[in-house]
DNA sequence: ATTGCAAATGATAATCTTTCTCATTATCAC
DNA sequence: GTGATAATGAGAAAGATTATCATTTGCAAT
């Protein structure tokens, strides 16, 4: 057993902060989110949650996905495929983006600063403040310049 | 009934091009498609094919709009609400972009010829081809400056 | 620590969107 | 016009997500 004062993640001390009631499966969802640098979806997101807590149910991780989203901790993301992905949601500075393989499917990340900054004042001049910004880009692997053969 | 030559929609026209056999439900669903400045869903596109041939099904919606796009002639966008949207496809020139009002869900289209040149460049220099961009800022409408009450 | 209550969970049914099946029909080249 | 081939219609099936409801749990007040 863990005692009371044992660290939680990251994203369980946001669950919190918001006011969240902080269930055993709320924990651990939290920390295999916080523990995950990619974009899962539900489906993988259980099967981690059930390394961690095998009497978890997948309805549990569906319902907290949701209020999570819903709380801003995290985000959904569509990158095709029929399943929504969710990934932990940026701080207040600079939104991160996608760019994505054409032939592979591949997710690769990027920041970019001037794009932030051309994004929201695109918005603001259409008379609205940013709140999120939803960007993939698909892309095709360059030939290399010096394609001989 | 119509002469052979009568016009076909735009659409249609670019589904001769791609050698796809133009059979009168794909005519239809081209001229809806034509018709429409909107992102309606494949229910709603449904409706407005039945409209001109009421002995459509929408099954041959959904593979209409599945074969559209995989031919370049629709893309499909995702503005969350679970079903995926459709519009008629940019041509090789600027993409355009949507604002979705964070309130309302109303999708608010935008062009800009600096964003264009800005994602080309950072995709150039990540080793990429841009092949499309999906890009959706959800905003909130801003309170009026002179918000006083 | 114990109690009580509102809220969360598990298991599964239900819903919703999209795809598949297969018998029938229409397209297009000849 | 004919025929081979592909498209369609209607409904079944699949896949993802949400709802239901009896049971369990977190947490605030005691």
């Amino acid at each position: 057993m863990k005692e009371p004062n044992s660290p939680d993640s990251p994203l369980a001390d946001l669950c919190r902060q918001r006011g969240l009631k902080l269930t055993g499966q709320r924990r651990t969802i939290a920390f295999v989110l916080s523990d995950s640098d990619d974009h899962p979806d539900v489906e993988e997101l259980y099967r981690r949650a059930v390394e961690v807590d095998p009497r978890i149910s997948i309805a549990t991780v569906y319902r907290t996905v949701r209020l999570f989203e819903e709380n801003g901790i995290l985000q959904r993301r569509d990158f095709g495929g029929g399943r929504a992905r969710y990934e932990v949601a940026d701080g207040d500075h600079g939104d991160h983006y996608h760019l994505i393989d054409a032939d592979t499917g591949k997710v690769i990340e990027f920041e970019n600063t001037e794009l932030d900054s051309l994004l929201e004042g695109i918005v603001r001049q259409m008379g609205y403040d940013l709140v999120t910004t939803r960007l993939s880009v698909v892309g095709r692997r360059k030939a290399k310049t010096r394609t001989r053969d």
